[in-house]
DNA sequence: AATTATTTTTAGATATATCTAAAATAATTA
DNA sequence: TAATTATTTTAGATATATCTAAAAATAATT
Protein backbone atom coordinates (compact mmCIF):
# COMPACT_ATOMS: atom_id res chain seq x y z
CA UNK A 1 0.00 0.00 0.00
CA UNK A 2 0.76 3.93 -0.11
CA UNK A 3 2.64 3.36 3.37
CA UNK A 4 5.46 5.80 3.92
CA UNK A 5 7.05 7.12 7.12
CA UNK A 6 7.80 10.58 7.39
CA UNK A 7 9.08 12.26 10.44
CA UNK A 8 7.20 14.96 12.57
CA UNK A 9 8.99 17.70 10.71
CA UNK A 10 8.54 15.91 7.10
CA UNK A 11 4.27 15.87 8.06
CA UNK A 12 4.68 19.55 8.78
CA UNK A 13 6.18 20.68 5.58
CA UNK A 14 4.05 18.67 3.81
CA UNK A 15 0.95 20.10 5.29
CA UNK A 16 2.15 23.22 5.38
CA UNK A 17 3.18 22.85 1.42
CA UNK A 18 -0.94 21.80 1.20
CA UNK A 19 -2.16 24.49 2.88
CA UNK A 20 -0.28 26.78 0.67
CA UNK A 21 -0.85 25.16 -2.25
CA UNK A 22 -4.49 25.31 -2.21
CA UNK A 23 -5.67 21.86 -2.72
CA UNK A 24 -3.05 21.47 -5.00
CA UNK A 25 -3.61 24.34 -7.68
CA UNK A 26 -0.70 26.73 -7.20
CA UNK A 27 2.95 26.27 -7.07
CA UNK A 28 4.80 27.14 -3.28
CA UNK A 29 7.57 28.98 -2.87
CA UNK A 30 10.27 28.95 -0.53
CA UNK A 31 10.10 31.63 0.79
CA UNK A 32 6.53 31.35 1.78
CA UNK A 33 6.94 27.80 3.32
CA UNK A 34 9.76 30.05 5.09
CA UNK A 35 7.48 32.86 6.70
CA UNK A 36 4.59 30.22 8.19
CA UNK A 37 6.98 27.69 9.52
CA UNK A 38 9.18 30.18 10.91
CA UNK A 39 12.27 28.42 9.31
CA UNK A 40 15.21 30.01 6.85
CA UNK A 41 14.44 29.67 3.80
CA UNK A 42 18.06 27.69 3.18
CA UNK A 43 16.53 24.86 5.35
CA UNK A 44 13.66 24.69 3.85
CA UNK A 45 15.62 24.47 0.75
CA UNK A 46 16.79 21.23 2.12
CA UNK A 47 13.70 19.75 3.16
CA UNK A 48 12.27 20.64 -0.33
CA UNK A 49 14.55 18.72 -1.81
CA UNK A 50 13.99 15.24 0.43
CA UNK A 51 9.98 15.64 -0.41
CA UNK A 52 11.10 15.86 -3.83
CA UNK A 53 13.35 12.48 -3.47
CA UNK A 54 9.99 10.84 -1.76
CA UNK A 55 8.01 11.88 -4.57
CA UNK A 56 5.81 13.84 -2.09
CA UNK A 57 6.30 17.30 -4.59
CA UNK A 58 7.59 17.73 -7.85
CA UNK A 59 10.29 20.76 -7.93
CA UNK A 60 12.39 22.60 -10.30
CA UNK A 61 15.15 24.90 -8.98
CA UNK A 62 13.97 28.50 -8.43
CA UNK A 63 10.72 27.79 -9.60
CA UNK A 64 9.04 26.49 -6.62
CA UNK A 65 6.81 23.33 -5.47
CA UNK A 66 3.99 21.83 -7.10
CA UNK A 67 2.56 18.77 -4.12
CA UNK A 68 1.83 15.53 -6.04
CA UNK A 69 -1.09 13.20 -5.93
CA UNK A 70 0.47 10.84 -3.45
CA UNK A 71 1.68 14.04 -1.15
CA UNK A 72 -1.76 15.57 -1.30
CA UNK A 73 -3.02 12.04 -0.32
CA UNK A 74 -0.74 12.16 3.04
CA UNK A 75 -1.38 15.36 3.43
CA UNK A 76 -5.04 14.71 4.07
CA UNK A 77 -3.95 12.14 6.48
CA UNK A 78 -2.50 14.23 8.65
CA UNK A 79 -5.30 16.67 8.09
CA UNK A 80 -7.45 14.01 9.42
CA UNK A 81 -6.18 13.34 12.22
CA UNK A 82 -5.33 16.99 13.20
CA UNK A 83 -9.40 17.45 13.01
CA UNK A 84 -10.10 14.33 14.60
CA UNK A 85 -8.63 15.33 17.73
CA UNK A 86 -9.43 19.00 17.67
CA UNK A 87 -13.28 17.57 18.07
CA UNK A 88 -11.95 14.70 20.77
CA UNK A 89 -10.60 17.77 23.07
CA UNK A 90 -13.56 20.26 21.83
CA UNK A 91 -16.29 17.97 22.56
CA UNK A 92 -15.27 14.84 24.87
CA UNK A 93 -12.43 17.16 26.85
CA UNK A 94 -14.49 19.56 27.18
CA UNK A 95 -11.89 22.55 25.96
CA UNK A 96 -12.59 25.83 24.01
CA UNK A 97 -12.37 26.01 20.71
CA UNK A 98 -9.15 27.62 20.71
CA UNK A 99 -7.51 25.73 22.94
CA UNK A 100 -7.12 23.19 20.98
CA UNK A 101 -4.88 24.04 17.77
CA UNK A 102 -1.89 22.92 19.49
CA UNK A 103 -2.46 20.06 21.38
CA UNK A 104 -3.90 18.71 17.86
CA UNK A 105 -0.97 19.93 16.58
CA UNK A 106 1.28 17.10 18.26
CA UNK A 107 -1.49 14.81 18.53
CA UNK A 108 -2.30 14.47 14.74
CA UNK A 109 2.01 12.80 14.48
CA UNK A 110 0.48 9.65 16.21
CA UNK A 111 0.43 7.86 13.38
CA UNK A 112 -1.54 4.59 13.93
CA UNK A 113 -4.32 3.95 11.40
CA UNK A 114 -6.15 2.25 13.67
CA UNK A 115 -6.50 4.66 16.41
CA UNK A 116 -7.76 7.22 14.15
CA UNK A 117 -10.23 4.97 12.62
CA UNK A 118 -11.43 3.76 15.86
CA UNK A 119 -11.31 7.83 17.29
CA UNK A 120 -13.70 8.63 14.45
CA UNK A 121 -16.05 6.38 15.07
CA UNK A 122 -16.05 6.66 18.53
CA UNK A 123 -16.86 10.80 17.84
CA UNK A 124 -19.57 9.29 15.28
CA UNK A 125 -17.45 9.93 12.18
CA UNK A 126 -17.80 13.90 12.78
CA UNK A 127 -17.78 15.83 9.40
CA UNK A 128 -16.44 18.85 11.17
CA UNK A 129 -14.03 20.35 13.37
CA UNK A 130 -14.71 22.65 15.73
CA UNK A 131 -13.45 25.68 13.69
CA UNK A 132 -15.78 24.73 11.05
CA UNK A 133 -13.47 22.78 8.86
CA UNK A 134 -14.27 19.72 7.19
CA UNK A 135 -12.65 16.54 7.83
CA UNK A 136 -11.54 13.67 5.30
CA UNK A 137 -12.47 10.03 5.28
CA UNK A 138 -10.28 7.84 5.50
CA UNK A 139 -10.02 7.70 2.09
CA UNK A 140 -9.11 11.28 2.35
CA UNK A 141 -12.61 12.24 0.79
CA UNK A 142 -14.06 15.43 1.85
CA UNK A 143 -17.13 17.89 1.74
CA UNK A 144 -15.62 20.67 0.36
CA UNK A 145 -17.07 23.97 1.92
CA UNK A 146 -16.27 27.21 0.55
CA UNK A 147 -18.01 29.54 1.81
CA UNK A 148 -18.85 32.99 2.02
CA UNK A 149 -16.74 35.70 4.68
CA UNK A 150 -18.10 38.64 5.99
CA UNK A 151 -16.42 40.79 3.51
CA UNK A 152 -18.65 39.38 1.15
CA UNK A 153 -21.82 40.80 3.08
CA UNK A 154 -23.69 43.51 2.35
CA UNK A 155 -25.19 46.66 4.59
CA UNK A 156 -27.62 45.37 6.66
CA UNK A 157 -27.01 41.34 5.49
CA UNK A 158 -26.94 38.98 8.63
CA UNK A 159 -24.79 35.87 8.48
CA UNK A 160 -23.99 33.05 11.42
CA UNK A 161 -20.49 32.52 12.11
CA UNK A 162 -19.51 28.80 10.56
CA UNK A 163 -15.66 28.61 10.06
CA UNK A 164 -12.66 30.46 10.99
CA UNK A 165 -9.57 30.31 8.60
CA UNK A 166 -6.50 31.65 10.31
CA UNK A 167 -5.24 28.95 13.45
CA UNK A 168 -3.33 32.07 14.68
CA UNK A 169 -3.43 31.93 18.57
CA UNK A 170 -3.59 35.73 18.47
CA UNK A 171 -6.45 35.51 15.83
CA UNK A 172 -8.34 33.18 18.44
CA UNK A 173 -7.97 35.44 21.23
CA UNK A 174 -9.07 38.30 19.24
CA UNK A 175 -12.40 36.33 18.23
CA UNK A 176 -12.48 35.75 21.72
CA UNK A 177 -12.46 39.34 23.31
CA UNK A 178 -15.02 40.18 20.21
CA UNK A 179 -17.52 36.94 21.77
CA UNK A 180 -16.91 35.78 17.96
CA UNK A 181 -17.37 31.84 17.57
CA UNK A 182 -18.88 29.38 15.63
CA UNK A 183 -22.76 30.33 15.78
CA UNK A 184 -22.46 33.69 16.31
CA UNK A 185 -24.72 36.14 14.73
CA UNK A 186 -23.73 39.07 12.97
CA UNK A 187 -24.99 41.81 11.38
CA UNK A 188 -22.65 44.21 8.35
CA UNK A 189 -23.52 47.46 9.70
CA UNK A 190 -21.43 49.99 7.44
CA UNK A 191 -18.32 48.85 4.87
CA UNK A 192 -15.62 51.06 4.77
CA UNK A 193 -14.33 52.24 1.04
CA UNK A 194 -10.75 52.99 1.96
CA UNK A 195 -9.67 49.49 3.70
CA UNK A 196 -12.23 47.40 3.06
CA UNK A 197 -12.68 47.58 6.81
CA UNK A 198 -16.43 46.15 8.07
CA UNK A 199 -18.72 48.03 10.92
CA UNK A 200 -20.38 44.72 11.98
CA UNK A 201 -22.41 44.67 15.04
CA UNK A 202 -22.89 41.17 17.61
CA UNK A 203 -24.59 40.62 20.47
CA UNK A 204 -26.14 44.34 19.91
CA UNK A 205 -22.36 45.82 20.31
CA UNK A 206 -21.00 47.50 17.27
CA UNK A 207 -17.21 46.91 15.84
CA UNK A 208 -15.16 47.81 13.43
CA UNK A 209 -12.61 44.82 11.98
CA UNK A 210 -9.77 44.83 9.28
CA UNK A 211 -10.70 44.07 6.14
CA UNK A 212 -8.14 40.80 6.94
CA UNK A 213 -9.97 39.55 9.53
CA UNK A 214 -13.52 39.69 7.53
CA UNK A 215 -12.07 37.96 5.26
CA UNK A 216 -10.44 35.11 7.51
CA UNK A 217 -14.42 34.62 9.15
CA UNK A 218 -16.70 32.48 6.96
CA UNK A 219 -20.31 32.82 7.74
CA UNK A 220 -23.81 31.28 6.15
CA UNK A 221 -26.04 33.70 5.01
CA UNK A 222 -29.55 33.65 6.41
CA UNK B 1 7.43 25.18 39.10
CA UNK B 2 9.47 22.10 38.13
CA UNK B 3 9.01 22.67 34.15
CA UNK B 4 11.52 21.25 32.03
CA UNK B 5 11.33 20.52 28.25
CA UNK B 6 12.24 16.56 27.77
CA UNK B 7 13.30 15.15 23.97
CA UNK B 8 10.76 12.36 23.49
CA UNK B 9 14.41 10.49 23.51
CA UNK B 10 14.92 11.69 27.28
CA UNK B 11 11.87 10.84 28.33
CA UNK B 12 12.42 6.99 27.36
CA UNK B 13 15.73 6.67 28.75
CA UNK B 14 14.30 8.67 31.92
CA UNK B 15 11.10 6.22 31.91
CA UNK B 16 13.53 3.11 31.34
CA UNK B 17 16.13 4.53 33.98
CA UNK B 18 13.15 4.60 37.04
CA UNK B 19 11.34 1.41 35.85
CA UNK B 20 14.74 -0.42 36.04
CA UNK B 21 16.07 1.68 39.18
CA UNK B 22 12.74 -0.13 41.07
CA UNK B 23 11.57 2.90 42.36
CA UNK B 24 14.66 4.91 42.67
CA UNK B 25 16.29 2.22 45.30
CA UNK B 26 18.28 0.77 42.77
CA UNK B 27 21.20 1.70 40.71
CA UNK B 28 21.01 1.64 37.17
CA UNK B 29 23.68 -0.14 34.58
CA UNK B 30 24.20 1.49 31.48
CA UNK B 31 24.31 -2.44 29.94
CA UNK B 32 20.89 -2.92 31.28
CA UNK B 33 19.27 0.16 29.77
CA UNK B 34 21.49 -0.43 26.26
CA UNK B 35 19.09 -3.90 26.50
CA UNK B 36 15.94 -2.48 27.05
CA UNK B 37 16.42 0.06 25.13
CA UNK B 38 18.07 -1.73 22.06
CA UNK B 39 20.61 0.68 22.08
CA UNK B 40 24.52 0.75 22.11
CA UNK B 41 26.35 0.88 25.15
CA UNK B 42 28.54 3.93 23.78
CA UNK B 43 25.07 5.79 23.38
CA UNK B 44 23.56 5.16 26.61
CA UNK B 45 27.45 6.56 28.07
CA UNK B 46 26.46 9.84 25.74
CA UNK B 47 22.44 10.16 27.15
CA UNK B 48 23.74 9.14 30.93
CA UNK B 49 25.69 12.02 30.68
CA UNK B 50 23.26 14.46 29.48
CA UNK B 51 20.49 13.56 32.02
CA UNK B 52 23.34 13.94 34.76
CA UNK B 53 24.03 17.43 33.41
CA UNK B 54 19.76 18.58 33.69
CA UNK B 55 20.01 16.95 37.34
CA UNK B 56 17.47 13.90 36.55
CA UNK B 57 20.59 11.22 37.57
CA UNK B 58 23.41 10.84 39.64
CA UNK B 59 25.90 9.06 37.53
CA UNK B 60 29.39 7.86 38.67
CA UNK B 61 31.82 7.00 36.04
CA UNK B 62 31.54 3.14 35.44
CA UNK B 63 29.70 2.93 38.50
CA UNK B 64 25.92 3.13 37.27
CA UNK B 65 23.11 5.93 37.36
CA UNK B 66 20.98 6.80 40.55
CA UNK B 67 17.63 8.22 39.73
CA UNK B 68 16.93 11.75 41.75
CA UNK B 69 13.98 12.42 43.15
CA UNK B 70 13.36 14.95 40.41
CA UNK B 71 13.65 12.30 37.95
CA UNK B 72 11.65 10.01 39.65
CA UNK B 73 8.88 13.42 39.61
CA UNK B 74 9.11 13.39 36.32
CA UNK B 75 9.15 9.74 35.19
CA UNK B 76 5.63 9.38 37.25
CA UNK B 77 3.95 12.20 34.68
CA UNK B 78 5.38 10.21 32.08
CA UNK B 79 4.28 6.74 33.14
CA UNK B 80 0.68 9.20 34.68
CA UNK B 81 -0.08 9.93 30.82
CA UNK B 82 0.85 6.41 29.41
CA UNK B 83 -1.24 4.74 31.67
CA UNK B 84 -4.30 6.93 31.61
CA UNK B 85 -3.71 6.46 27.10
CA UNK B 86 -4.31 3.36 27.37
CA UNK B 87 -7.23 3.20 29.73
CA UNK B 88 -8.65 5.46 27.21
CA UNK B 89 -7.48 3.45 24.69
CA UNK B 90 -8.82 0.37 26.18
CA UNK B 91 -12.15 1.94 27.85
CA UNK B 92 -13.17 4.05 24.78
CA UNK B 93 -11.83 3.27 21.81
CA UNK B 94 -12.34 -0.72 22.14
CA UNK B 95 -8.98 -1.99 21.99
CA UNK B 96 -7.66 -5.58 23.14
CA UNK B 97 -5.68 -5.04 26.27
CA UNK B 98 -2.32 -6.22 23.98
CA UNK B 99 -2.80 -3.41 21.88
CA UNK B 100 -2.92 -0.41 23.55
CA UNK B 101 1.15 -0.39 24.02
CA UNK B 102 2.39 0.79 21.31
CA UNK B 103 0.00 3.47 20.41
CA UNK B 104 0.60 4.87 24.18
CA UNK B 105 4.43 5.11 24.02
CA UNK B 106 3.53 7.73 21.09
CA UNK B 107 0.72 9.55 23.10
CA UNK B 108 2.78 9.89 26.33
CA UNK B 109 5.19 12.33 24.82
CA UNK B 110 2.15 15.08 24.00
CA UNK B 111 3.01 16.79 27.26
CA UNK B 112 0.17 19.25 27.94
CA UNK B 113 -1.00 19.26 31.35
CA UNK B 114 -3.96 20.24 31.01
CA UNK B 115 -4.59 17.95 28.25
CA UNK B 116 -3.89 14.87 30.89
CA UNK B 117 -5.51 16.55 33.66
CA UNK B 118 -8.61 16.46 31.08
CA UNK B 119 -8.13 13.10 30.00
CA UNK B 120 -7.80 11.82 33.84
CA UNK B 121 -11.46 13.69 34.67
CA UNK B 122 -12.97 12.44 31.24
CA UNK B 123 -12.16 8.60 31.83
CA UNK B 124 -13.20 9.76 35.58
CA UNK B 125 -10.15 9.36 37.62
CA UNK B 126 -9.22 5.45 37.23
CA UNK B 127 -6.56 4.22 39.27
CA UNK B 128 -5.00 1.35 37.15
CA UNK B 129 -4.83 0.70 33.73
CA UNK B 130 -5.80 -2.56 32.14
CA UNK B 131 -2.54 -4.17 32.91
CA UNK B 132 -3.61 -3.76 35.95
CA UNK B 133 -0.95 -0.95 37.13
CA UNK B 134 -1.86 1.97 38.99
CA UNK B 135 -2.02 5.36 37.66
CA UNK B 136 0.17 7.96 39.39
CA UNK B 137 -2.19 11.33 40.46
CA UNK B 138 -1.19 14.48 38.60
CA UNK B 139 0.85 14.65 41.96
CA UNK B 140 2.64 11.74 41.83
CA UNK B 141 1.03 9.95 44.00
CA UNK B 142 0.20 5.93 43.53
CA UNK B 143 -1.40 3.29 45.45
CA UNK B 144 1.51 0.78 45.50
CA UNK B 145 0.56 -2.52 44.81
CA UNK B 146 3.39 -5.15 45.26
CA UNK B 147 0.84 -8.77 44.12
CA UNK B 148 2.23 -12.25 44.79
CA UNK B 149 3.14 -13.69 41.06
CA UNK B 150 2.12 -17.14 40.13
CA UNK B 151 5.11 -18.41 41.15
CA UNK B 152 4.20 -17.17 45.19
CA UNK B 153 1.46 -20.00 44.83
CA UNK B 154 1.84 -23.21 45.93
CA UNK B 155 -0.11 -26.75 44.55
CA UNK B 156 -3.69 -26.76 44.32
CA UNK B 157 -4.04 -22.99 45.42
CA UNK B 158 -5.97 -20.48 43.11
CA UNK B 159 -5.42 -16.94 41.96
CA UNK B 160 -6.81 -14.55 39.66
CA UNK B 161 -5.37 -12.69 37.30
CA UNK B 162 -4.66 -8.91 38.45
CA UNK B 163 -1.45 -7.40 36.42
CA UNK B 164 0.89 -8.46 33.72
CA UNK B 165 4.55 -6.92 34.19
CA UNK B 166 5.69 -7.43 31.49
CA UNK B 167 4.67 -5.19 28.14
CA UNK B 168 6.47 -7.00 25.53
CA UNK B 169 4.54 -7.71 22.18
CA UNK B 170 5.68 -11.04 22.08
CA UNK B 171 5.07 -11.79 26.03
CA UNK B 172 1.53 -10.32 24.93
CA UNK B 173 0.45 -12.60 22.13
CA UNK B 174 1.93 -15.47 24.02
CA UNK B 175 -1.03 -14.83 26.86
CA UNK B 176 -3.76 -14.18 24.32
CA UNK B 177 -2.75 -17.56 22.95
CA UNK B 178 -2.90 -19.41 26.45
CA UNK B 179 -6.71 -17.06 27.23
CA UNK B 180 -4.94 -15.34 30.26
CA UNK B 181 -5.68 -11.87 30.51
CA UNK B 182 -6.80 -9.67 34.15
CA UNK B 183 -9.65 -11.66 35.38
CA UNK B 184 -8.70 -14.94 34.40
CA UNK B 185 -9.14 -17.60 37.37
CA UNK B 186 -5.64 -19.99 37.28
CA UNK B 187 -5.22 -23.05 39.16
CA UNK B 188 -1.31 -24.81 40.29
CA UNK B 189 -1.20 -28.04 39.33
CA UNK B 190 2.45 -28.87 39.98
CA UNK B 191 6.04 -27.36 40.49
CA UNK B 192 9.04 -28.15 38.59
CA UNK B 193 11.89 -28.12 40.65
CA UNK B 194 14.23 -28.83 37.87
CA UNK B 195 14.07 -25.08 36.59
CA UNK B 196 11.11 -23.09 38.59
CA UNK B 197 8.36 -24.01 35.97
CA UNK B 198 4.77 -24.24 37.06
CA UNK B 199 2.06 -26.51 35.54
CA UNK B 200 -1.21 -24.14 35.70
CA UNK B 201 -5.14 -24.70 35.08
CA UNK B 202 -6.94 -22.03 33.22
CA UNK B 203 -10.57 -23.01 31.77
CA UNK B 204 -9.93 -26.87 32.41
CA UNK B 205 -6.62 -26.63 30.47
CA UNK B 206 -3.41 -27.58 31.77
CA UNK B 207 0.01 -26.05 30.22
CA UNK B 208 2.98 -25.57 31.89
CA UNK B 209 4.77 -22.05 31.68
CA UNK B 210 8.51 -21.26 32.57
CA UNK B 211 9.67 -18.98 35.59
CA UNK B 212 9.76 -16.11 33.94
CA UNK B 213 5.96 -16.32 32.66
CA UNK B 214 4.93 -16.70 35.91
CA UNK B 215 6.70 -14.95 37.52
CA UNK B 216 5.41 -11.82 35.26
CA UNK B 217 1.71 -12.68 35.61
CA UNK B 218 0.38 -10.81 39.30
CA UNK B 219 -2.33 -12.69 41.04
CA UNK B 220 -4.91 -11.90 43.54
CA UNK B 221 -4.85 -15.14 46.06
CA UNK B 222 -8.69 -16.80 46.39
C1' DA C 1 18.90 46.80 -21.45
C1' DA C 2 21.22 47.64 -17.40
C1' DT C 3 20.94 48.00 -12.72
C1' DT C 4 18.97 46.90 -8.47
C1' DA C 5 16.34 44.14 -5.48
C1' DT C 6 14.48 39.85 -4.16
C1' DT C 7 14.39 35.05 -3.95
C1' DT C 8 16.54 30.77 -3.93
C1' DT C 9 20.30 27.85 -3.50
C1' DT C 10 24.94 26.35 -2.02
C1' DA C 11 28.54 25.87 1.37
C1' DG C 12 29.93 25.22 5.67
C1' DA C 13 28.57 24.97 10.97
C1' DT C 14 25.99 23.33 14.97
C1' DA C 15 23.02 20.24 18.01
C1' DT C 16 20.80 15.76 18.78
C1' DA C 17 20.87 10.98 18.71
C1' DT C 18 22.76 7.33 17.03
C1' DC C 19 26.70 4.00 15.46
C1' DT C 20 31.50 1.17 15.48
C1' DA C 21 36.04 0.41 17.13
C1' DA C 22 39.27 0.98 20.53
C1' DA C 23 40.73 2.22 25.24
C1' DA C 24 39.95 2.26 30.18
C1' DT C 25 38.07 0.29 34.20
C1' DA C 26 35.92 -3.27 37.01
C1' DA C 27 34.76 -8.06 37.99
C1' DT C 28 35.75 -12.90 37.79
C1' DT C 29 38.45 -16.86 37.71
C1' DA C 30 42.36 -19.81 37.58
C1' DT D 1 47.29 -12.13 42.71
C1' DA D 2 47.72 -12.24 37.92
C1' DA D 3 45.25 -13.16 33.84
C1' DT D 4 41.08 -13.18 31.54
C1' DT D 5 36.52 -11.54 30.69
C1' DA D 6 32.95 -8.21 30.88
C1' DT D 7 31.43 -3.54 31.26
C1' DT D 8 31.81 1.19 30.46
C1' DT D 9 33.70 5.06 28.38
C1' DT D 10 36.12 7.74 24.76
C1' DA D 11 36.98 8.96 20.02
C1' DG D 12 35.56 9.56 15.71
C1' DA D 13 31.53 8.88 12.08
C1' DT D 14 26.86 9.37 10.25
C1' DA D 15 21.96 11.16 9.60
C1' DT D 16 18.46 14.70 10.58
C1' DA D 17 17.15 19.26 10.99
C1' DT D 18 18.49 23.46 11.73
C1' DC D 19 21.47 27.92 11.20
C1' DT D 20 24.42 32.01 8.86
C1' DA D 21 26.84 33.97 5.10
C1' DA D 22 27.69 34.14 0.48
C1' DA D 23 26.74 32.99 -4.35
C1' DA D 24 23.54 32.31 -8.11
C1' DA D 25 19.26 32.94 -10.41
C1' DT D 26 15.14 35.42 -11.18
C1' DA D 27 12.19 39.43 -11.00
C1' DA D 28 11.43 44.34 -10.81
C1' DT D 29 12.69 49.03 -11.77
C1' DT D 30 14.79 52.72 -13.84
Amino acid sequence: MSNINLSQTEENYLKSIFHLSELGSKKVTTNSLSKILNIEPASVTDMIKKLSRKKLIYHEKYKGATISKFGIKLALQIIRRHRLWEVFLHDKLNFKWDQIHDIAEELEHVSSNKLIDSLDKFLKYPKIDPHGDPIPNKLGEFNFIDKISISDLNINEIGIVSRIINEDEDFFSLLNKLNIEIGTEIKIIDKIDYDGSVEIDINNKSVIISKNIAENIKITKI
